[in-house]
DNA sequence: CCGCCCAGCTTTGTCGACAATAAAGCCTAA
DNA sequence: TTAGGCTTTATTGTCGACAAAGCTGGGCGG
């Protein structure tokens, strides 16, 4: 259920398209750089243009997608420095999102956090890798929801984190990294339950920045 | 010239009623929290109904309105709050940019921006307040570009700066800390010009944090 | 007298057609 | 043969009309 508390639900049909579109592109259906046509996608999911237009057009405000005026839009193509600098900018946003979240989080909320990391923590001792995807996830956004500001929620939940998984996708980056990055969200947890607003911002920097020197790495030996 | 660097142009009518409806909302010609209504901007504007329902889209991903579903778009309403959130992720958004722009920026903008500094200062000697307005501004926006990296620029730019301007109109900040800010201006370009990443980001953080708490003091008192 | 329900009316969502712009291919001329 | 310009064609931008959902006001029943 944590995360279905983010399942948008799409009441238009310009909702369901986009949404429809936007998982398409992320996983992969629709291939990076590839061009957008409107009546091409309008026969394809059975509505008119206009439907297509409205849901391309909050592809774009997504960044899923480019536009150019009188020519049309394309997904976006995928580079290794792209996705450097979608870590640099995690790194500053759930920085200040583990800060304020140390700040702004309700006790309860810290109990439910320690729990979701303990219950992972079996997960992993179990040997699944599980953990990476769903778990990984999960920890973020609660911390991301923490922090209780509704611009930086906005940026990452609606804006980069579809981007993020669309780089996972396409870079097949299913992800060691697991024991070790557990121990660094254990870490953050701790310091938001100390209320340490300064260290758990450190912290989740840092716990960003090596998965961004580790994904580096790896896109640098392919 | 500086800052008509970013003058996008309008090549179709969608845009042109896009930036000019984004000019009324941020000067307050449209008070916020009031309801756009389609067919009245529509004939205001003579432009279809699909030109505006384009334009508020693209308002919209601005967070310069909120749509609801077969109900409309409003204005946005600001807060006190709301607006020491949006100080928050400036805080963490352009600390990251300084710290990229003390990395990526050639020598030759740091000469200029070094420049635009010393003819700023020139004015703030001759007294005129100007300062605060266009030469902040400008100020912040070469190193947001500075920082090279295109997700930043986008989010603060296209985003984040227009919300500040029309807090600032709403809210009658003209603001002083002319010279006080000024010297931390100065600050931050030595660091950048230095090359100190980690310098580079502290004091701009710092920067924005004193704009902040300037900020907070003025909404508290009224 | 108060509250609920229904009808009408306003506003948004969706559609298909037309206009305008840019890309592609052909034709001509150097 | 190739470069340049023109024509054709496909795609996007814009429009007005229709469909559907929400809001408002009046009437009915408790």
């Amino acid at each position: 259920m944590s995360i279905a508390a983010f399942a948008e639900q799409a009441v238009t049909s310009a909702d369901k398209t986009f949404l429809q579109l936007r998982v398409d592109i992320v996983e992969g259906a629709i291939p990076p750089g590839s061009k957008l046509s409107e009546t091409e996608l309008s026969t394809k999911y059975q509505v008119s243009r206009a439907v297509i237009r409205e849901a391309i057009n909050r592809l774009e405000s997504c960044h899923l997608v480019e536009r150019k005026a009188n020519v049309g839009a394309r997904i976006v193509s995928l580079t290794p420095q792209g996705l450097i600098q979608l870590y640099q900018v995690r790194e500053a946003l759930e920085g200040m999102a583990a800060r304020l979240a140390a700040k702004n989080m309700s006790d309860q909320e810290i109990a439910d956090l320690t729990a979701l990391l303990d219950n992972h923590f079996q997960t992993v001792k179990g040997g699944e890798s599980y953990y990476q995807e769903a778990g990984d996830l999960d920890f973020h956004y609660r911390i991301i929801l923490g922090s209780k500001n509704q611009h930086l929620i906005e940026v990452l939940v609606n804006g980069i984190y579809h981007l993020i998984r669309m780089y996972r996708v396409q870079f097949g980056m299913a992800g060691p990294r697991v024991t070790t990055a557990f121990d660094e969200h254990k870490h953050v947890v701790q310091a938001i339950a100390n209320r340490d607003e300064e260290l758990a911002e450190m912290l989740m920097r840092r716990h960003i920045l090596y998965s961004k020197n580790n994904i580096e790495r790896k896109l640098l030996q392919s």
